[in-house]
DNA sequence: GTGAATGCAAACTCTTTGCATGACT
DNA sequence: AGTCATGCAAAGAGTTTGCATTCAC
């Protein structure tokens, strides 16, 4: 079942209304898939027609996120990022480029056996975490070697 | 030798003039030491009596961190952090109570060593990382079980 | 003296909130 | 019908910037 499909189904069982608004959130954001800032979704719903307050974003994201239904990160960027959450519970974390600011994922599954091996060793309750790796990618590396800035 | 000594040395070095406002930030930074926000790096000025201007400690904070002096991250409370960059490259990482924001420190060879493997099959040139475990403190664990909340 | 650094206030960005209107169930 | 959800615009929080003044070298 697609992620989209999931969270409308969940957010009916847990007593949300189904609109419109809220809904063309959910698809945008199981359109994009990963890291997606609000600024971005409400871009996509617009070119796709789809006129929702900024407001309404923030509130479906909000929702979305209590109901475990989409993970918020940061990158540093000052503007918060969401993606959905798989209810696998399969995850990744980003690379995060310094120059241009994109922003990639990776999974690994060493990296996860560390943090669990952790969050049993600490006296915090841990239900989530968060990795980001910074530094240049490909195509930054490339054109900085290519001229020399 | 000292954090701020160290970056007081780095700066001067580095061709920066050394002000008074500037070399204060450094002070306060090196008292507090993790993980403190503008904001309370600003309280902790006021309360000495030094008086430094909010955009003084921003433009000191970003030259610090352009100079690899301290490090900024994010724990997704909306305002940034920042922490002394020790020169050993020395570092740890960060608890966060989902509940009362508390922010607390944690190192773990086993992850660093998962990290350094993993930056090297990635295709970006990873010079920095970060990682945020999230949870309850056990401050919140115990007062949500005695009050059922 | 000259240019860098400061302080203030205005500007900006992202996000949240109050409130009247509109839309699911 | 009764609410919950929306949209707008205003309010907030954090951070940045323009500009005249002050200070370090």
């Amino acid at each position: 079942m697609k992620w989209s499909e999931h969270a409308l189904v969940s957010l009916e069982r847990a007593g949300y209304r189904s609109s419109a608004p809220r809904t063309a959130v959910v698809g945008a954001l199981g359109a994009v898939g990963c890291g997606v800032t609000a600024r971005q979704i409400g871009n996509l719903l617009d070119s796709r027609g789809d006129r929702v307050g900024v407001a309404s974003i923030y509130r479906a994201l909000e929702v979305l996120e209590a109901e475990g239904l989409v993970q918020r990160f940061d990158v540093g960027d000052s503007a918060a990022r969401y993606e959905p959450a798989l209810p696998s519970g399969e995850h990744h974390h980003h690379l995060v480029c310094e120059r241009c600011g994109e922003v990639e994922a990776f999974e690994d599954e060493g990296l996860e056996r560390a943090i669990s091996r952790l969050a049993r060793r600490v006296d915090f309750a841990i239900d989530a975490h968060d990795v980001t790796l910074k530094g240049e990618c490909p195509e930054c590396s490339g054109s900085r070697r290519r001229s020399s800035r």
